[in-house]
RNA sequence: GCCGGAGUGGCGGAACGGUAGACGCAGAAGACUUAAAAUCUUCCGCCGAAAGGCGUGUGGGUUCGAAUCCCACCUCCGGCACCA
């Protein structure tokens, strides 16, 4: 027995009801239950190191949400439910467990309601995370609620801006003018995932794009450790792969580029297929590229600058949009070969981005598309420098073959051309090797009010110098209004002279910078955090960090697969080279819930309705005025959708109980899967049929049925009891749990079915059931007269003797057809099974008389005879 | 276009290469009830009176045996998208 059980030992004498209902009624047992883990502090997990060495550590993790004003959705409750599920199966598996629970609580709908409400983001905040609190408790989640953090607390960024100290004096943090999504309605700079088609979305402003001077993490630093080490983690293939793309690692070369009559000028490209050098035909700078202006000749001036500025003015989705067709100017002037010393003449054109690579490219329109569309669209001219087959009709070539029209590579494939262009260009000092990545810098401050200030003062020289740690944290200011200044500078720099000028130790006066960090600066960390989430003197301690992490379980959705994840490997390999954590990754177990799906009705203007404002009419639903019937579909649920399900509405009807049992039981976890309230009824009639097991719903008391032989008194019974034990714990461990529930459904129809239920059999049973629907069992556990707390109870063995089944259908085919079942003992031997098989009338019939040519035997599964 | 993932009853879904459809929902019949609800029992892939035949998106293949493995294709979902 675990120490925690014998602490909580005495609440089986304690009465834990004072009426005893008759029926099933999850609203009175459900809150008692809650109460009762409240306030025994039964999900605490202890922080002393000793005693936590004593037992294995699973760390559960649920992403934690961003405190919305509209609450708890069903599909938090999914992943939350999946990630209890399991915590509570460890804990009695002889595990110390930590499942915390926080807020990602800055961002900017709350500061847009503060503009909106004219109220502090802080108390809207305060108000959605009580909201969010109260709703999640009301699940039964077995939090230890003492380690809940707020991202947005001072005790807690403190701490952001503390790493983000270590990440600028590692030069991992730095200052440029880059191009951002300025949305002037907002006053605001947006993230790039906030913008889709130059609008943001949530508002349909438009966007548009500016340069400014923004803060930056050299994430690009990384890139390689944070390509190779995703083999390191256990996670879906799906979400390495489009972290895999997203880093976008190629091989190839830069090559120099002189420029013809401009002495000593030149510029880089970089290519994956410098085997093709001989095949470039022009080069191609990015209309932003730094050399335009000085290489233009005088003839093409005017039409160079009018193509930049139009460039300039199209957002990235009109620049990628519009580019079916390939547009471009001749800036006049022209590149050297590098090899032969052919003159190339010099474009500019927007298929081209400054944001990758170098901003230049050579282009070789016999082996790339692109140039290939170039090329004709201008009139440039194409050379094939790889032999396409026979047969090929295309246009450019992107296949293997033999190099031709270019001297030394001819004959040679790619990869050996490749090879020997990369020696040739290294020996004479006109190219490299090089590894690209698409990857880019992490843009990393917002003109807002609500994140996270820099530590960072502004020094009267132009020097930007760190606030010493002492100084931490750097608080918000109070502002008097929550939108940045008229002549757009961020809402910080609305606060009063005292919090804005700062006084150094040294006595240097300086201005604090008044951008803010993104929201997923809190988010980098915060698993971090929850090892140790009240030390004063640091982040974490870094033993209690070497015990828990790496996180082994964390489970969310996967619209973080890219940008959170990444982000926050990043900082956890900062802080591994800091030496603060002692793991290479934070995450080693990821998990994605699927999205979560119901009915939506929209009549043919777009227009959506409410299930309950419809009328059926001959098995079609019509709008509330009449007219055509609605198209009825299902779609990821959304408010705008009028589909959602609201989880509370839920629990008042059927309880927590049954509501954590239909999210699993729907289907498999990662699976996209449509909410069906007919199928949560089903979950509720099955907690029904438990409760019968125990209570006599006639009278109120203990179901007559219940004697105290031991479990063999029902020996079929037991058997199913054991294989419900063994099934459940493999298919919790593997998160398979709708198999699960399936399983304890067929234990307790067979239960309700029985005359006799030793009591010792439902008391075991219970221990399976609760991690799945706490609530019901600890209940009955108590009417029973189970001692202490399910929830600190441990997981029952199972014997797998009486696991096994009694006698086994072995199958009898002929030709693989089924054709007659056999009832024999587990483990009889081939050459009876053969026996029994062809004796068998129907199989004979099929049979026919002939001579089996082979017989297969697979011993306890089937005899198929070929004939 | 490229990269992932998935297609199984009326529906959600089960099935180490070995009895396809566990479990749940919906539906049908019956019991209980004055009646209804609740509960309980039985039935429930398709064709067929039965024997049996046909069935896991489509077409091939491997195998004694394929929902499962291989090839080609179709459809749906997700991600990326001029990345040189």
């Amino acid at each position: 027995m675990s120490r925690s059980t014998d602490a909580t030992a005495e609440t089986a004498t304690e009465p834990a009801s004072g009426r005893r209902e008759r029926r099933y009624d999850p609203a009175t047992i459900e809150p008692r239950w809650q109460r009762i883990w409240e306030e025994r502090e039964v999900f605490r997990t202890p922080q002393d190191l000793t005693e936590l060495r004593r037992k294995p550590k699973y760390y559960v993790l649920d992403m934690f949400p961003y405190p919305s004003g509209s609450g708890l959705h069903v599909g938090h409750a999914e992943g939350y439910t999946a990630t209890d599920v399991v915590a509570r199966f460890k804990r009695m598996t002889g595990f110390h467990v930590l499942h915390p629970f926080g807020w990602d609580a800055f961002g900017l709908p709350a500061e847009r309601a503060a503009v909106r409400e004219g109220i502090h983001p802080a108390v809207i905040t305060q108000r959605n995370v009580d909201n969010f609190r109260r709703q999640t408790k009301r699940l039964g989640f077995s939090y230890d609620w003492r380690r809940e953090i707020n991202t947005s607390s001072p005790d807690y960024y403190r701490w952001t801006q503390w790493i983000f100290l270590r990440l600028f004096e590692r030069d991992l943090a730095y200052l440029a003018e880059v191009p951002v999504n300025w949305c002037p309605a907002l006053g605001t700079v947006l993230a790039n995932e906030e913008v889709k088609d130059g609008v943001y979305v949530e508002t349909g402003d438009p966007v548009e794009r500016r340069k400014m001077r923004q803060w930056m993490l050299r994430i690009t630093a990384y890139a390689e450790r944070l390509l190779q080490d995703l083999e390191l983690v256990d996670w879906p293939e799906s979400v390495k792969e489009m972290q895999r793309n997203w880093i976008g690692r190629s091989e190839g070369a830069e090559i120099d580029f002189e420029i013809d009559g401009h002495d000593g000028l030149s510029f880089t490209v970089f290519t994956t297929r410098p085997d093709t050098l001989f095949g470039a035909t022009y080069c191609v700078l990015a209309p932003e590229h730094p050399l335009v202006e000085r290489i233009t000749t005088p003839d093409r001036r005017e039409a160079v600058r009018a193509y930049v500025a139009a460039a300039e003015q199209k957002s990235d989705m009109a620049r990628t949009d519009l580019a079916k067709e390939k547009t471009g100017v001749a800036t006049g002037a022209c590149a050297r070969h590098p090899v032969t010393g052919a003159r190339l003449p010099i474009w500019i054109a927007d298929y081209v981005l400054m944001s990758y690579g170098t901003g230049a490219i050579m282009a070789v329109p016999g082996q790339d598309q692109r140039d290939w569309d170039f090329a004709k669209a201008y009139g440039l001219p194409i050379v094939r420098t790889v032999q396409p087959p026979a047969d090929f009709d295309g246009e450019a070539y992107l296949g293997d073959g033999p190099a031709i029209n270019s001297d030394f590579l001819d004959g040679l494939s790619i990869a050996e051309a490749k090879a020997k262009m990369i020696a040739w260009l290294e020996a004479h000092g006109k190219g490299r090797a090089k590894v690209q990545y698409k990857l880019r810098d992490w843009l990393f401050s917002r003109q807002r009010y609500w994140g996270e200030p820099f530590p960072i003062v502004h020094l009267e020289d132009g020097t930007v110098v760190a606030l010493p740690e002492e100084e931490l944290p750097v608080e918000l200011p109070p502002v008097d209004e929550f939108r940045p200044t008229d002549d757009g500078r961020p809402p910080l720099a609305r606060a009063g002279d005292d919090w804005l000028i700062v006084e150094l130790p040294d006595g240097r006066r300086g201005v604090r910078e008044t951008n803010t960090m993104p929201q997923w600066a809190g988010s980098c960390w915060y698993y971090l955090r929850y090892v140790d989430a009240h030390n004063e003197e640091r982040p974490w301690d870094p033993e209690l960090e070497a015990y828990w992490l790496p996180v082994d379980l964390y489970v969310g959705g996967v619209e973080h697969a890219v940008l959170h994840l990444l982000y926050a490997r990043f900082w956890h390999k900062v802080l591994y080279d800091c030496g603060l954590v002692a793991s290479k990754e934070p995450f080693q177990r990821l998990f994605n819930q699927g999205m979560i799906l119901a009915t939506s009705y929209q009549d043919a203007s777009g227009k959506y309705y409410r299930r309950d404002e419809l009328e059926e009419r001959d098995g079609k639903l019509y709008p509330p005025g009449g007219g055509e019937p609605v198209t009825v579909q299902l779609e990821k649920m959304a408010k705008s959708k009028l589909n959602g399900v609201d989880p509370m509405w839920v629990i008042e009807r059927y309880g927590a109980d049954a509501l954590r049992l239909y999210e699993l039981f729907m289907g498999p976890l990662e699976q996209t899967k449509p909410w069906q309230m007919e199928g949560l009824e089903g979950l509720y009639r099955f907690l029904c049929r438990v409760w019968r097991l125990v209570v006599d719903d006639k009278s109120g008391e203990p179901s007559p049925r219940l004697i105290d032989q031991p479990e063999g008194c029902e020996p079929e019974l037991c058997r199913t009891l054991h294989r419900t034990i063994k099934k459940v714990k493999e298919d919790t461990e593997a998160l398979r749990f709708n198999t699960a529930i399936s399983q304890m459904m067929v234990f307790v129809n067979q239960a309700t079915a029985s005359a006799t239920l030793p009591r010792s059999i439902v008391l075991t049973f219970l221990r399976v059931l609760a991690p799945y629907a706490p609530h019901i069992a600890e209940e009955l556990h108590r009417r029973l007269g189970g001692e202490g707390l399910l929830a600190c109870a441990r997981w029952p063995d199972h014997d797998e003797a009486l696991c096994a089944e009694e006698t086994i259908t072995v199958v009898v085919q002929v030709n693989g057809k089924l054709r007659d079942r056999l009832e024999v003992p587990p483990g009889t031997g081939k050459e009876e099974l053969e026996r029994l098989a062809l004796a068998s009338e129907t199989a004979r019939r099929f049979i026919g008389g002939k001579t089996p040519k082979r017989v297969i035997v697979v011993p306890d599964r089937l005899v198929n005879v070929v004939v």
